[in-house]
DNA sequence: AAAAAACGAGAGCACTGCTCTTGACGACTG
DNA sequence: CAGTCGTCAAGAGCAGTGCTCTCGTTTTTT
């Protein structure tokens, strides 16, 4: 009873699988905009209208592939981190950073579908949001530990933070407890440095410039790193 | 004889400018997918062929947009850059960070247009190239000159950029003649941390932790223009 | 005035997302 | 076991897209 209907539910959760896949490798091919139902439909030997049982539309196929790609990157920064000694602090953010580069590069338009202007028509769902602080809370993790072990030593900078940011570095510290105001900002400051990074090299904005690509945003995650203050 | 010709190429400069404008509006509002030759036609009162003869395809429309949104926003940084006092360069720094934020608020669509995922079928020309250095440019101007100034004073952050990197920041220096490489790189970080964080912003990475945005804004860049070493 | 170039309009092609209906097959129940 | 009910693939169809081609008309050039 249970196995028979799980039977039918077997092959659908298979073939949701399916088109997910290859909807994912249209992606990766054509980018965010040249995912066409029909062509999935064509490529699974179905017609266009039978991908609608599986997902009602366009967006929620996008949705899901969101989802998979927050799941993916953050699992690939997540093995980064774990590779390396517990106490290398400045060694872990370093290794976070190029685990992000790395998996850009390897998956660019799934990268662009997280990270680049929205698509179009899309309105992210809220499903979205829970699985895309993967990557951000190894950040956190990392920088809480090297500040309960007294390895952040954060060199002057700036004027303290403002009274009013008080609230705004209270919720970001749920990532990384214990972290004062000033370093939870300067962790904001990194960690848009390290996308904005990324997302200029792979939309292009480093053409004709930086060439020698993964030795520049190496030193530049160092020179970010120091500015945390990470030992 | 002159006139008469000038007679027929000012109507067609005039209608060209026109479809450009409408397109611009339709990106403000629809985003840059829904950007559609056929209701830019519409609302014109033409027939969707016709805005053929000025635009021989959809993507040279969207490269005019493409270049006519660089050189708005690198005159907008211009302009924040020269309101402030000459020997203020830390004030100038972040008056251009400002004001980079203040036209990607005002203008998301095109914000995204430029800095966000490249357009799915789109391949950008060079002519956007030239286009795009004018507000990479403000910045190169005002760490150079600050750099003559003496007004550059770097606090240790990393150990020096490596040797392979030194032909890179030849290339970037032609922007901010005389500043070391070191102070490049940082530039480099900063700039990408800017850009990184508006996209951020924008793009709704943001929401549910950062609220007082335009605060924290301002003191992320404080840290940043403090790392880059300006006083 | 005649030839040439540019123009707007229209029809048409191939494609898209999505809806609705139809017929068939499978699974659960009386 | 037979009947019902839900699920499924298929097809037609709608409205929209970018783009091409042709056909008269207008404007410029010769």
């Amino acid at each position: 009873m249970t196995a028979s209907r799980t039977a039918r539910e077997r092959v659908r959760a298979e073939l949701t699988r399916e088109i997910a896949d290859i909807a994912r490798r249209q992606l990766a091919t054509e980018g965010a905009g040249g995912l066409s139902l029909r062509a999935v439909a064509r490529e699974m030997g179905m017609v266009s209208s039978a991908v609608y049982r599986y997902f009602p539309s366009r967006d929620d196929l996008l949705t899901t592939l969101i989802i998979d790609g927050y799941n993916a990157l953050g699992e690939a920064v997540e093995q980064a981190d774990a590779a390396c000694p517990d106490d290398d602090y400045a060694g872990r953010w370093l290794a976070a950073c190029h685990a992000v580069r790395t998996w850009a590069l390897a998956h660019p338009h799934e990268y662009a579908l997280l990270y680049g202007s929205p698509v179009p028509g899309y309105q992210a769902p809220q499903d979205t949001v829970a699985a895309r602080v993967r990557d951000v809370a190894v950040l956190g993790r990392i920088v809480s530990q090297a500040q309960a072990a007294g390895a952040v030593d954060p060199p002057a900078l700036a004027p303290a933070p403002p009274a009013p940011l008080r609230e705004d570095a209270e919720r970001v510290r749920e990532l990384m407890p214990g972290v004062p105001d000033d370093v939870v900002f300067r962790c904001l400051a990194a960690w848009t440095g390290l996308y904005g990074w990324v997302s200029f090299e792979l939309f292009g904005q480093f053409t004709n410039t930086i060439e020698d690509r993964h030795t520049a945003f190496d030193h530049a995650m160092r020179v970010m790193g120091g500015a945390i203050g990470l030992r």
